[in-house]
DNA sequence: TGTGTGTGAACATTCTGCGG
DNA sequence: CCGCAGAATGTTCACACACA
């Protein structure tokens, strides 16, 4: 199984309510709803509050305490699973950094819905199942890296813009598409795209599949109207226009150049 | 307060699809 | 292949917002 769910709770923890030192056979995400607490793991100490959580990985010894002046709430899971390991590595969560914060109440509700899961009777399996995902999903999310400030966030929209250019060409796709796939506005993303590659992106997706296209024609067994399909001009007849207009001459005469 | 990033609107230009 | 109309895209500018 990729993720297994061993078992979820919430604890409304008592002053100075602690458990440990121990180990656990499984890793365990605790989030804390309200209050503060310890948390102890290999000889670092850290002090918590509301909106943080923390994880327990297999075989380390951890210790916790709720603060005995605003003692935590808190609600976990454990689970397990082939796939356990590597979506933590994705969340950056071990145990050298097993602390992480949270942003909006997306992670206060996955657990609720974790604990709520219980009154499913035939779907309470997969819905456990499925909100951990969501779970993992949003600390993924959460987690990503500082955003690159000035020319080094313009070149990372538009390496992203031009991979998905690589492996959509195919297919067809508005400015307006790809660049709310970056997360752009699509005038921003025009004007950045031009700024850093000399061409708007219009222009770029053109040259592209026209470039793609004159591979696919030196394949005699492709018909023109399959190559213009092949390159996401579902109108033979429009791709031959915009084909002239870059090489300079039509599909068909570049092919018979060619042979 | 200045600067950089990003958005939204308006308008011009280019592209696309269709009929002849 | 051409011309037209509508759609899509590019350009420009004003503005908001965050941050130093």
């Amino acid at each position: 199984m990729d993720l297994i769910v061993y078992h979820y709770g919430m604890e409304n923890c008592k002053p100075s309510h602690s458990y440990g030192p121990a180990l656990r056979d499984h890793f365990l995400l605790h989030y804390i709803i309200s209050g503060s607490g310890l948390f102890e793991l290999d000889g670092k100490s850290y002090n918590l509050h509301a909106n943080q959580g923390f994880l327990i990985c297999p075989d380390v010894i951890t210790y916790y305490e709720a603060s005995s002046k605003d003692p935590w709430i808190y609600t976990w899971i454990g689970f397990r699973g082939i796939k356990a390991e590597t979506f933590l590595k994705n969340i950056k969560l071990d145990k050298d950094n097993p602390v992480f914060k949270c942003k909006g109440d997306i992670i206060k509700k996955c657990f609720e819905e974790i604990r709520h899961s219980s009154t499913y009777k035939l779907g309470y399996e997969l819905r456990l199942q499925g909100y951990l995902n969501i779970l993992l999903s949003e600390l993924t999310e959460q987690s990503e890296a500082p955003k690159a400030k000035g020319d080094g966030q313009k070149k990372n929209y538009i390496k992203k813009s031009i991979q998905f250019i690589e492996t959509n060409y195919s297919r067809s796709m508005s400015i307006e598409s790809l660049a709310s796939y970056i997360g752009l506005n699509k005038n921003y993303f025009s004007t950045i795209f031009s700024e850093l590659l000399g061409i708007p992106p219009q222009e770029y997706l053109i040259k592209y599949r026209v470039n793609k296209a004159c591979k696919l024609l030196s394949n005699k067994d492709l018909t023109i109207s399959e190559i213009s399909r092949s390159v996401g001009y579902d109108d033979p007849l429009g791709f031959s226009k915009i084909f002239k207009q870059i090489k300079g001459v039509s599909p068909k005469s570049y092919r018979q150049a060619l042979l």
